[in-house]
DNA sequence: AATATTTTACCGAACGTTCGGTTAATAAAA
DNA sequence: TTTTATTAACCGAACGTTCGGTAAAATATT
């Protein structure tokens, strides 16, 4: 069997940098042949399903990156809440590159009118909610108050990530995630 | 001289919709010409450098909406500084539908790669915080901790209005207008 | 060890479609 | 008649996708 010139994980690496930045619609096949150093026919060799397999694999793929750093770390039970949270914020500042890498998740909702995103989409945004209502818990607050500030948080997250990109500065991003950790620590 | 068959500020009011659902490249000229009900042929009469021409209307559309219902409200002098910031939050609340109309500013902060919108956006965003950062100085704010909060107000509208997309829930985004009434009167 | 077969990875070229944009002619009011 | 608004027809380029065939490694046969 033939070598691969380049592995699944390395062209969903260079497909999730385009299609953060340019959506969907807005991302070429050329240009993700170019990213990946193969040619537009070569992607359907990997991807018989085409561009909305390719999205999508990416979508998944970076769930399960959140899922390993992000929500592993909020939940990890031999933690003290205190670090749970530390951590947990800090694989979002990397997940992020300290808020100079737009939200995917915005990228895609936005046009794209697939439907099957959506849902994708919706999902996604509730588990980044039960994982801060977790955290939320273990800080002793009500169920309704947890899942209430959780709710904040991605509001932030998400509110954060677009203020910084429109004004060219990361720095936003960067103290709304310290703003985060105080909404817990300090109330 | 032949009369129009639609005056401008409809066929912005159609191009805007399909803009903040669709964002500017998941926009077609076809979508442009069927939601004014003229051909696209007709578009280039009306907007002669095309597609960009028209994203750049709307935007300057809206941005002049926006400053008379929402900026000249903030920064009533006639009015007391409870009445202007409820006020102001309705006119936003009617500006996004209740939560159920995207942003353009997000709408066109993805993809498009057209510079000028970055700038746009940019200018945009300033004039959000600076009405913002007036009526925190109205609540006998310091400068630094009304633009501070001014921010944070921007951040929670942008962001709740992507997690009530997100979510398919406009309440998000009508509680998110509610708690930042909260952050000016009642702290 | 050498050869033939199979399997997978890749790619050049073209597909039909849609893109944003233009041109030349028509329709309608002043 | 002049002026403006509209449009049918058209354009080159780019889109996502498909297909026939090649390149290269693994496996089977001699």
């Amino acid at each position: 069997m033939r070598p691969q010139k380049i592995e699944e994980q390395e062209m969903l690496n260079g497909f999730a940098k385009l299609f953060k930045e340019k959506g969907y619609e807005g991302t070429s096949l050329a240009e993700l042949a170019v990213v990946t150093g193969l040619k537009k026919a070569s992607l359907y060799h990997r991807f018989p399903k085409g561009k909305e397999e390719m999205a999508k694999a990416v979508l998944l793929s970076i769930n399960e990156w959140v899922e390993k750093h992000v929500f592993n770390t909020l939940t990890n039970p031999s933690l003290s809440p205190e670090e749970r949270l530390k951590n947990g914020l800090q694989s979002i500042q990397k997940l992020y590159d300290d808020g100079n890498t737009p939200c995917l998740l915005q990228a895609f909702s936005v046009q794209s009118g697939i439907e099957v995103f959506h849902q994708l989409i919706n999902d996604s945004m509730s588990d980044w909610v039960d994982a801060f209502t977790n955290i939320g818990l273990a800080f002793d607050l009500s169920q309704s108050a947890a899942k209430e500030k959780a709710t904040q948080v991605l509001i932030a997250i998400q509110g954060s990530l677009i203020v910084s990109r429109g004004f060219n500065n990361p720095n936003i991003f960067i103290n709304s995630l310290t703003n985060i950790e105080a909404m817990y620590t300090q109330e």
